[in-house]
RNA sequence: GGGCCGGUAGCUCAGCUGGAAGAGCGCCGCCCUCGCACGGCGGAGGUCCCGGGUUCGAAUCCCGGCCGGUCCA
């Protein structure tokens, strides 16, 4: 097997001269045409190319090598696709765009529609977050987001278009001719890759230290652990445009081969010394086969190296290259419509955003000044990429991703003094800080453990952060869960198994979906279940409720009370066990009046999603949508609240939109097709892996893949009313919304709340806004009288406890009591007769008893008012409190002799 | 989707081993001052997120929910 869908290097032998050695310092396996003890890829070897005299390079900038890349394998026949976006709509086990393969999986590598192109070339833009922290350390070698050069084809059987003969001609083609190298110069690697489910042998392109390319030959699938042969050969080859780039300039870092005068820009706005050309060349050339883990490692092998005295040009110069990294990254997932977010891609971008503003920390960029700077930042890079082919765009979401990144900066910033101030509370507490109070810390409040080191040694308290902080955090963590579960209401899994056996049903729904009446023969009944050869009933999929209505036969009338998707086999739930058997003719017949309202919910929708895109922006995805018989609902990802304004704007151009009467559209395209003519737009309800996917079309405004019933005119909508605008997560809002006949009943039951209302406040007036305005300043008035006798009452009670004053053992004693609870007087009366007039009080209200004394007076009198419990506990009095406040409860009406005595007994035996 | 932290006066928060709801800032009035600031005295302002449970008694303990934050997928 190996050999039949390998690499075929005995090619590469025969035709190119080339020979296997092993590397004496790895012990793996090479390709060279000149015998090499080592192979040159780090840590066996530097990064050599960067003194290098290669006759034939001449410097090539990034969109140099694009447009050679793509003129080259558009020369040999390849399409070419447009770079697709960073947010992996069209996945649904996947957030990011992670390589350019991604863009045809699964459709094109699992044979289900055919690529646009075959082969093709695309330049993809790839996020890859895993390596984040080494961006800036390894000076280019890895960014956290890359243009990968993506050669492919997908040979089927019938189909062949070329495999590894093909991949290594194009690829030695390329690099000699094209950028001019000497074949003398080009290393195979043997290798294997293995990810997303498939697997092949991948030999990476070498070129003095620097791995340019990754040609892997996906040949398998794994299933189970074993590796099985995959129906279509997939030539998936990546080329690295930036280390391409960087090859060819020799510059000292890849940030320069990438980001030309923009490296001087940014220093001067962060105020980052530039260490001297040769210094820099020279250290990442030394360091270039190390393997650095932060930045203390990086400092120690700066000092090894000789080059202490730059040390600190070299350090902020990490944090620079990565700051340029971190700002062009976010600008890609913020154009593709990424919002950040506590949860799903939004958190990714979130965590990149946390990471440029540390490290603008870290380059001393004080606190107040991080927003300005940040804009500034964002607006170079904007302006920097202008007109460009893959980050022109970047511009025209330019005030979203100001926008975004303020709001973010300003959490940031609130975020760490808020940690800073938990912090200090900890240390102040607690005079150290243990490890795990660093992980609460920053598993709960999200601030890192070198913030809390640093202010806890300015408050005089050195905290250890341990080496292994970031790990013990994932270990804090639960293991992985399944990425997305797609929600399906499902059958028992016999009735699931069962209803799989048959035919797809046919959808008579989607033909036409104003028919209320079908004839349709009976495929199979298990229980109350039934499977006909075609149905109007539509099943509860794509957040469309399910609809209701009668099956008749001979007569016999069944309750339809739930329709279901088992794949394409449609299945009706009746009421009870129907007579009919397979090959019987039923009569299906539907709830219009409901479906009708759940067709209107799910255009309006549509409409509202649209409205939403043009009123906030293109960053609008649908988060989640669910249209029912009462309402329709759909979350849209946005990242701030929603005002009233915004709110009334997608109300007016959603009616707007009712009101053009537009005639809505439906195709069956692949999704190739699909997203060449609408947009990578169409995937709102998440992804979904079809030979072709059903496009339901508002000229002009929307266009989505939908499996949903729609009106075939806006119009029929009839209206469309918000009811309600809420933020669910972060990132996320909430719309609700009402429309067609449904506004009636809203406005009825708006109409019968308010008669409610002024029934029950007995308003002789319709108007409810003076009615209301009147009650509430009665209430006010009322409030100040029954304060005015509260005064009073209070008074005349103190008044007279005092004049009846008992002395019990010499302690001045007052009972009062109150027909009913009213803390306020309570409060008064405690506060004037215990704190003010120093008596023992006696409060009696219903069925409770509160005896109170001064603390302060108390001191000296010394009585443990507790000792009443054992006194009135045989009379079933049941209470405890302080030694200066207690309270009883009995079960009867207080009898004021027993309290007396207990209280006599309490005091005086106390005082003997 | 999961873990963790939090929700108390207009704001920032304390109180959380159950027992009379607090501080600072802000607000109102008075004193001091030519006036302001500072200072002093007095005052208003509370559904302790919601619901249930345990208890004589819950801001506090238990259960459920809502909301916010944060970390990880």
């Amino acid at each position: 097997m190996e050999r039949e869908f390998g690499v075929n290097y005995e090619y590469l032998s025969r035709q190119y001269g080339y020979q296997r050695y092993q590397c004496k310092k790895c012990g793996e396996f090479f390709w060279s045409r000149i015998p090499r003890d080592t192979c040159p890829d780090r840590p066996c070897s530097k990064y050599e190319f960067l003194y290098k005299d290669y006759k034939g390079v001449k410097p090539l900038s990034l969109r140099e090598v694009r447009e050679k890349f793509i003129d080259f394998l558009k020369r040999k026949g390849h399409g070419v696709i447009d770079p697709y976006p960073v947010l992996a709509k069209w996945r649904n086990d996947l957030y990011l765009t992670i390589a350019s393969i991604v863009v045809f999986q699964p459709e094109a590598t699992e044979g289900l529609a055919e690529p646009p192109y075959n082969p093709l070339v695309i330049i993809q833009p790839s996020i890859r977050l895993t390596d984040i922290d080494n961006v800036g350390l390894t000076f280019g070698r890895h960014l956290s987001s890359f243009e990968m050069g993506g050669m492919h084809a997908f040979n089927k059987p019938g189909k062949f278009i070329y495999w590894s003969e093909g991949i290594l001609d194009n690829t030695i083609e390329f690099f000699t001719k094209e950028i001019g190298l000497n074949l003398d110069d080009i290393v195979f690697k043997e290798g294997w890759w293995e990810g997303g489910g498939n697997a092949g042998p991948a030999p990476e392109v070498l070129v003095d230290g620097m791995e340019v390319a990754t040609l892997v030959h996906m040949a398998y699938k794994v299933v189970d652990g074993k590796y099985v042969p995959t129906p279509v050969l997939v030539v998936d080859c990546g080329y690295g445009i930036e280390r391409i780039a960087w090859l060819t300039q020799k510059s000292p870092t890849g940030f320069h081969a990438i980001y030309g005068d923009l490296v001087r820009e940014y220093r001067d706005i962060l105020g980052v010394e530039e260490p001297p050309y040769d210094v820099l060349k020279r250290v990442v050339y030394l360091l270039s086969d190390k393997e650095i883990g932060g930045i203390d490692e990086y400092i120690r092998e700066v000092n090894n190296a000789g080059f202490g005295e730059y040390v600190k040009q070299l350090v902020d110069s990490v944090y620079l290259y990565s700051i340029l990294d971190h700002v062009r990254t976010l600008s890609l997932m913020l154009s593709d419509g990424i919002v950040p977010s506590n949860t799903g891609e939004g958190y990714l971008a979130r965590l990149v955003l946390r990471r440029l503003f540390r490290n603008l920390v870290k380059l001393r960029i004080e606190y107040s000044k991080l927003p300005d700077i940040v804009a500034e930042l964002f607006d170079r890079q904007i302006k920097y990429w202008r007109n460009d082919y893959i980050y022109g765009k970047f511009e025209a979401h330019r005030d979203y991703i100001l926008d975004v990144a303020l709001t973010e900066v300003n959490k940031f910033i609130n975020n760490v003094l808020r940690g800073v101030e938990i912090a200090e509370k900890v240390v102040k507490k607690k005079k150290s800080l243990t490890v795990e109070d660093l992980v609460e810390l920053y598993d709960s409040h999200g601030i890192p453990p070198e913030f809390i080191a640093e202010r806890a040694s300015q408050l005089g308290i050195t905290v250890e952060v341990p080496k292994d902080f970031y790990s013990m955090i994932a270990s804090r963590h639960a293991s992985p869960s399944q990425l997305v579960k797609t929600k399906e209401h499902e059958f028992p899994g016999e009735i699931a198994k069962w209803a799989s056996s048959f035919n797809p049903t046919r959808r008579v729904f989607h033909e036409n979906p104003y028919l209320t009446k079908i004839e349709a023969s009976v495929l199979g009944v298990l229980g109350k279940y039934v499977v006909l050869d075609k149905t109007i009933a539509y099943p509860w999929a794509g957040g469309q409720d399910h609809d209701v209505g009668v099956i008749r036969f001979n007569g016999e009338e069944y309750k339809l009370t739930y329709v279901g998707k088992v794949g394409d086999v449609i299945v009706h739930v009746l009421d009870r066990e129907p007579v009919f058997k397979p090959g019987d003719l039923v009569v299906v017949e539907i709830d219009w009046n409901r479906r009708y309202t759940l067709m209107k919910h799910h255009t309006a929708t549509h409409i509202v999603l649209a409205a939403a895109r043009r009123v906030l922006g293109d960053h609008v995805w649908q988060a989640g949508a669910e249209k029912t018989l009462e309402k329709a609902r759909l979350d849209i990802t946005h990242h701030k609240p929603l005002t009233p304004e915004l709110v009334k704007e997608i109300e007016r151009v959603a009616n707007e939109i009712v009101n053009s009467r537009i005639d809505l559209k439906f195709h069956y395209l692949d999704r190739f097709e699909a997203e060449e003519k609408y947009g990578i737009k169409i995937h709102q309800g998440g992804a979904i892996y079809a030979e072709k996917l059903r496009i339901v079309e508002i000229p002009g405004w929307d266009a989505q893949a939908c499996f949903g019933t729609h009106l075939y005119n806006t119009s029929e909508v009839g209206g469309i009313k918000i009811i309600n605008a809420e933020r669910i997560q972060d990132g996320v809002v909430r719309l609700e919304f009402i429309a067609g006949t449904k506004l009636v009943e809203y406005i009825n039951k708006l109409e019968e709340e308010k008669n409610t209302v002024l029934a029950t406040i007995e308003a002789r007036s319709q108007d409810v806004v003076a009615a209301v305005k009147k009650l509430v300043s009665d209430y006010n008035e009322l409030n100040t009288v029954v304060n005015k006798y509260r005064e009073l009452i209070g008074k005349l009670v103190i008044e007279q406890a005092m004049r009846e004053t008992m002395n019990i053992c010499g302690v001045e004693t007052v009972i009062v009591e109150l027909p009913s609870r009213d803390e306020k007087l309570s409060e008064k009366i405690i506060n004037e007769l215990v704190f003010k007039q120093k008596k023992l009080l006696v409060l009696i209200i219903e069925n409770t008893v509160e005896a109170s004394i001064d603390p302060e007076k108390n001191k000296s009198l010394n009585i443990d008012l507790r000792k009443l419990g054992q006194y009135l506990a045989p009379h079933g009095y049941k209470g405890g409190g302080k030694p200066d406040h207690v309270v009883y409860k009995s079960q009867q009406p207080i009898d004021k002799k027993i309290v007396l005595e207990a209280l006599e007994k309490t005091i005086c035996r106390e005082n003997k």
